[in-house]
RNA sequence: GGCGCGGUAGCUCAGUUGGUUAGAGCGAACGACUCAUAAUCGUUAGGUCGGGGGUUCGAGUCCCCCCCACGCCA
């Protein structure tokens, strides 16, 4: 038994995300969470909404609220709706959390005692109207180049053309239009990654089973150029983490925050903290999970991210840590996903265009999402979500492969030796040769899945369903009846446990498919099967049963095409 | 413009350090079966592995050039 960490991604507050932001981090996440706690594994799987930021000051104006009211209600519906989906974190924090802002700023004294931040003076556009700062991409003008009018102050869309806010004619705020911008002076803290360089290069080449994808990101951005350059930690705003010296005050930083991705990653560290207390902990039990020096050492830790948060992850986290100079633990595994596409195109929130999280569930259970996203996760490339092949798929392997193998085991028992685990007969070579087999198919996924090779271990449990109806076709019991009845007690009694064996090595994709499964074998015993020899036999004879409800309905034309036009986008 | 990840059967994708007739699932055709959610099981068909050169006894797998898609950056 061993002890892992796992994080997600954390998701920023604003807005509720799609489903390819869900099966980027959170969902696969989970998955591995779930696998290792089944296999008896000690495990702390954290996730948190990322609050910080002007897009949430901006929502929360749009919305007419506070921003710390608009996040603490944004946060409920995130926290929902990962519920909605099975998402097992054992803490779902946030990142304005009282324990985040002592961390950030801990990191943040450490750092500038290692000599790893340095001030800088710029010069950033300040608007009096809107009484504050403006990020470049949110002032906008005409762009010089192309007399394109909407502009932003970092690019122009039109054109392409990378802009500077001062380049634009007659500026003005792309929030509430004013023209009466002042250019000012202002003192920004830079974290001085360009001094980490060598220390980050030398933790990344170490990690030779990474995945190409986050490698070669990090590498990238190690050596790109002049190569990793120093970052700003801080922001003119009011929503955040206070710029302070630990619990020190900072000289010049006043009424300044933390620039939202360094404080950001520090709440996987926090999170625990809130976990922590949460739960009437102590300090010591979080931190054994994160501090090398207080027990954490042989913990495993593995990260699951969207490729655009490599970076991050790679360097700019690690830095921080790294810089601080305390046994903090740093990530072992980096698992990073593609993007997934929808239909041809990509999600668009502000075009309606996808389905989002809230969507999903409204239409359909959540293990059918978890099944098709995580059987068909982006690991080696971008890919794609049809509605065909979404109904192919769980009409396929859901409804008919393994959902339709429980109710004929089940309702054909029901028919021939009523609900319960039927008496007689000896099992011989054909039910040896199944056992060999599903043996090697439990080690084929249990690799993929100990590799987090995602789509691998669907295709894997998957062909362990196939196993069950294969072997039924093959001693077709409804034939052996007629002439022993024995014979096919004993293979309807083996084909009753597998039903069980599915549910509980199928709970890591589809929980409450298993649950329910588990429920109508009347069993509680969903411990990860040893040996199939044994696992085949765990519902003894006179064991009673109940016929499952559906476990899986099937996704018919019509409905596939009202969704498909429904989520098409362009309505909003 | 630079860089990155890709371009493999109709569709979604696997293909370790180059090595026998390029694989899986879906879809298709045919057959078997009838317990079951008109489900299941079997068989078969289907690809000049984006294009062109090169290295090698041998390349989807290495090198060069080009084309296409996506992404990042300037």
């Amino acid at each position: 038994m061993a002890r892992h960490l796992i994080t997600s991604a954390i998701p920023y507050i604003n807005g509720i995300k799609h489903l390819g932001n869900l099966v980027g981090s959170q969902l696969p996440a989970d998955l591995y969470a779930r696998y290792l706690r089944a296999r008896g594994n000690e495990v702390m799987f954290l996730c948190a909404t990322d609050e910080h930021g002007t897009p949430a000051e901006l929502a929360a104006a749009k919305a007419g609220k506070p921003v710390a009211d608009y996040c603490a209600e944004m946060w409920a519906v995130q926290a929902e709706l990962a519920k909605g989906f099975r998402l097992s974190f054992d803490h779902f924090g946030r990142s304005s959390s009282p324990q985040n802002h002592k961390l950030t700023q801990h990191f943040a004294g450490r750092l500038a005692d290692a000599g790893l931040i340095r001030e800088v003076s710029e010069k950033q556009v300040y608007s009096h109207a809107d009484k504050r700062f403006l990020p470049d991409r949110y002032i906008e003008g005409t762009c010089p180049n192309c007399g394109y009018d909407k502009a932003r102050g970092d690019q122009c869309e039109n054109c392409t053309k990378q802009l500077d806010p001062t380049d634009l004619i007659d500026p003005r705020s792309a929030i509430s239009g004013s023209t009466d911008l002042e250019v000012r002076e202002t003192k920004h803290l830079y974290l001085r990654q360009s001094q980490m360089r060598g220390k980050l290069q030398d933790w990344i080449d170490s990690k030779t089973d990474w995945p190409i994808l986050t490698t070669s990101i990090a590498k990238k951005w190690l050596n790109d150029g002049d190569g990793l350059q120093d970052r700003g930690i801080t922001r003119d705003l009011d929503w955040g983490i206070p710029v302070k010296k630990g619990e020190e005050d900072w000289p010049g930083m006043e009424g300044k925050v933390f620039y939202v991705w360094f404080d950001a990653p520090i709440e996987y560290i926090a999170c625990a903290g809130e976990w922590a207390e949460a739960h009437g902990k102590s300090d010591a039990d979080w931190e054994r999970w994160w501090r090398t020096d207080k027990g954490a050492d042989d913990v495993r830790y593995t990260q699951f991210m969207g490729k655009d948060n490599v970076p991050f992850h790679t360097l700019s986290f690690p830095a921080t840590i790294l810089g601080s100079g305390e046994p903090w633990k740093l990530v072992d595994y980096i698992k990073s996903f593609n993007y997934l596409n929808y239909d041809g195109g990509q999600f668009s929130t502000s075009q309606g265009r996808g389905v989002f999280m809230d969507q999903a569930l409204e239409i359909l259970p959540a293990d059918y999402w978890r099944w098709w996203l995580l059987s068909h996760a982006p690991e080696s490339s971008d890919s794609e979500f049809t509605w065909e092949n979404f109904q192919s798929s769980v009409n396929k392997d859901l409804a008919d492969v393994l959902g339709n193998f429980a109710s004929r085991v089940t309702k054909f028992c029901r028919s021939k030796f009523g609900e319960e685990v039927p008496a007689g007969g000896t099992p011989g070579e054909r039910e040896a040769q199944l056992i060999d087999d599903l043996e090697k198919g439990l080690r084929d996924y249990e690799a993929h899945m100990d590799a987090i090779d995602v789509r691998k271990s669907a295709l894997a449990l998957r062909a362990l369903w196939v196993l069950g109806n294969e072997y039924l076709q093959d001693v077709a019991p409804w034939t052996t009846f007629k002439e022993d009845p024995d014979a096919a007690a004993m293979q309807i009694r083996i084909a009753l446990n597998l039903i069980r064996f599915y549910a509980v090595i199928s709970s890591p994709f589809i929980p409450d498919a298993s649950a329910q499964l588990l429920t109508a074998m009347k069993s509680e015993d969903a411990e990860w099967p040893k040996d199939v020899a044994s696992a085949v036999k765990a519902l003894p004879v006179g064991h009673a049963f109940a016929v499952p409800e559906v476990t899986f309905r099937k996704i018919s034309d019509d409905e596939r095409a009202e969704w498909q036009e429904r989520f098409a986008g362009g309505r909003r």
